[in-house]
DNA sequence: TGCTATATTTTTTACACGTCAACATAAGGT
DNA sequence: ACCTTATGTTGACGTGTAAAAAATATAGCA
């Protein structure tokens, strides 16, 4: 409960369970980075001993979450082969996933693989409970399959401010959530442990580990939906929460004073100046025709004259953007600001002319690290951003209660 | 020299040396934050073994980090009394500090006491060599005094953007520097060890450890000097330096779109729109009277009118001021943000109005995590903060090269 | 004041366990 | 046949741990 301090006293000291869960972890999570590691080189990296890692790599297998192989016949080498490790695909994570319109259920395996996606559509915007009985009864069909396998647990994505410590939706504007005890409604409900984060953040967690971002330090997501900008932080591979996991709400920066009002109550925010919906009623396309924005864009932009009100649109919310982007790059120093949602669009106007736009309001020294680019992971993004959430409780310490449904503990960031 | 780069194959495995490191590096740290500790309370708070706390204490008694004193005659309770560990004054950092007009020297004991302090006054603007020469003789001057102490290391504060991967000074706009290996220079010239970094983050790290922020989780420090505004960050902890060490130039946040041109190329940045000197001129104080702005300033507005000139660039300042904090609210989600230098000042004016000013700028959620606060360390700051950058060296591996003076490594973080 | 009981901590000693180093063995290329 | 690379096996090392014994204070009572 208590968030955000630093509990110097909770710091445990070591043993020799800890080094082998140290170990133990190291192991998996390098499998799982890599997703076919030999066991050759499991030794070079981590610089453990040959024996060590027959022992961790014997242990991850007989917890079944990783499978030994035999040596890879591609790229033979002179002398003995080592037999390759590969995650298993029968240690999962559940994802679910409410929207306005909808609650979507996806199972991922833990080497990031989407096995499974199921949308169920609701007449109207779900309340916490129809959410949580809605993906309660789907994970109540997969359960045969679910306890055949090694479910580690329920990735939530929430559209929204989540308290990290507990999964309290603290607001979601557009579900209409507010204070709600989703994480531990839905894990009462399945009785599997259940991490739920920011939809944005999720996304920074999933293009930092297997999208755009993989190998990045500083790396910063900013997400442009229907309802508005969202956003994560990614510090060396860790996510940025900030005190209770509210950070990185960079659609709230502040880029023009006469701007309109937000309804956050503050005036000419990010998301106020820079939305999708303008773009796509000025290229005559419904909201749920969205998917082709990026492609309409381009296209009209390609032929439009100098004076076109479309570029008039974009040149503006360009100029907004770049100006939040100043100020993202100027506070936490990035290497790189992945764009989802429509701002790929607008940042496929014109890449170069956008990064030299936030590298001009940013300061001499960080403007020559920041880069930007466009999500890599797709429609996936989501499902491997969740599943990364709960994997990375398993990955944490890999011989905890292996597998079966579990009560108490939340919380993720 | 690669920096930023989440480099997964370098976490190696762990041992029992590691065990060993990680438990030496628990006691110590806690000695060092706690400035007195029973032995018993050690072995409570660590969850460790009493043999194994009694050989841990042991080993940093022969390290002479600490020193094993009489149980407290203070506060007996009943049962055998447990001796007192408290951090050495014999371990010391050394702290260098370059200004327009001065390069300052001082030596800080483990415990976080300033021992000594040596400024020695320049005729003009120091460059990058006179500093480190001046610094160097300085240092030579204590020499017979560091050899007879465990000298840890240099920590020099920068006036500008660090690099931390090796201490290059990027760019210190009013000493002039630019590119500049300081670090190193100090390095060579004297034998120690440096870590060099921005003055605020050194600020950030010393109200963290020793300040107002101790045991806060998300803390964010705000530095108003002469030439400007510069910030730092800490999470858990450990400061956030992006992929270069540059994060937290928060003075370079847009907070008015048609504001005054910045010496960064921007426009509208904080300390463009926020400033000492439009105070100091207001108030007839001269800059070097900026000491007293603080109590001039409270008195003035005691007794001004309600259309006084000073009371308007105040409040327009706080405006400005409070636009940018309510974006890194949004941003970082923190607990508590500390003002240092002329902001102190600021604030003071009316903590409450800013604080509700900063709150309504924020969104509804990191909105109640977030409190306001002046700094609490003085003039001593920058010494405890220097000196801490030096010492998270040590406590992470209290065993390491114990004293002698080193070559290679810079860096911090 | 002096004695005993109780509480808490330190000291001592035997022990368990993970990693390591060294040597022996295996499996492929050249 | 020889070289290269990797695996398998075994005893040693050094870590923290647990339990018993010794030490040192307060509290209660005569």
């Amino acid at each position: 409960m208590a968030t955000g301090a630093v509990v110097l006293s909770a710091m445990r000291g070591s043993n020799l369970d800890m080094v082998r869960r140290r170990n133990l972890s190291l192991v998996l999570g390098r499998v799982h980075e890599l997703g076919a590691v030999s066991r050759a080189r499991l030794t070079k990296e981590t610089g453990l001993n040959r024996s060590t890692i027959a022992a961790l790599v014997n242990e991850l297998v007989l917890l079944e979450h990783v499978i030994e192989t035999d040596p890879d016949q591609a790229h033979q080498q002179v002398g003995r082969p080592s037999p390759v490790i590969v995650p298993s695909d029968r240690t999962v994570a559940v994802v679910v996933h409410p929207e306005m319109d909808s609650v979507e259920v996806g199972l991922v395996a833990l080497g990031g693989r989407v096995l499974r996606r199921v949308r169920y559509d609701t007449e109207r915007v779900p309340s916490p409970r129809e959410a949580v009985n809605i993906a309660a009864a789907v994970i109540d069909g997969m359960r045969g399959e679910l306890d055949a396998l090694h479910t580690v647990g329920i990735g939530l994505v929430i559209p929204g401010l989540v308290r990290a410590s507990n999964g309290v939706v603290a607001v979601a504007p557009h579900l209409g959530w507010r204070d709600e005890p989703v994480a531990e409604m839905l894990q009462d409900a399945t009785g599997y442990r259940v991490a739920a984060a920011n939809d944005a953040s999720l996304g920074a967690i999933a293009e930092s580990v297997r999208g755009v971002g993989r190998g990045v330090g500083q790396l910063v997501y900013l997400n442009g939906g229907a309802s508005g900008i969202g956003g994560g932080i990614m510090s060396s591979g860790s996510p940025i929460g900030g005190a209770s996991g509210f950070a990185g709400e960079i659609g709230h920066t502040l880029v023009r004073n006469d701007g309109d009002p937000c309804h956050c109550g503050s005036v000419g925010c990010l998301e106020t100046e820079v939305a999708r919906a303008p773009l796509l009623e000025a290229l005559d396309l419904a909201p749920h025709e969205s998917d082709r924005l990026n492609d309409v864009l381009l296209e009209h932009l390609s032929r439009a004259p100098a004076d076109d009100p479309v570029r008039a649109i974009v040149d503006r919310q360009r100029k907004y953007l770049a100006v939040a982007l100043g100020n993202v790059a100027n506070i936490l120093n990035p290497n790189l600001i992945v764009f989802g949602g429509f701002l790929q669009s607008l940042y496929a106007v014109d890449p170069v002319g956008l990064t030299a736009a936030v590298r001009a309001r940013t300061m001499t020294g960080p403007d020559r690290d920041v880069t930007l680019a466009q999500a890599g992971l797709g429609a996936s993004i989501l499902m491997v951003g969740a599943a990364e959430l709960v994997f990375a409780d398993l990955i944490a310490d890999p011989a905890r209660s292996s597998g079966t449904p579990r009560a108490s503990r939340t919380a993720a960031l």
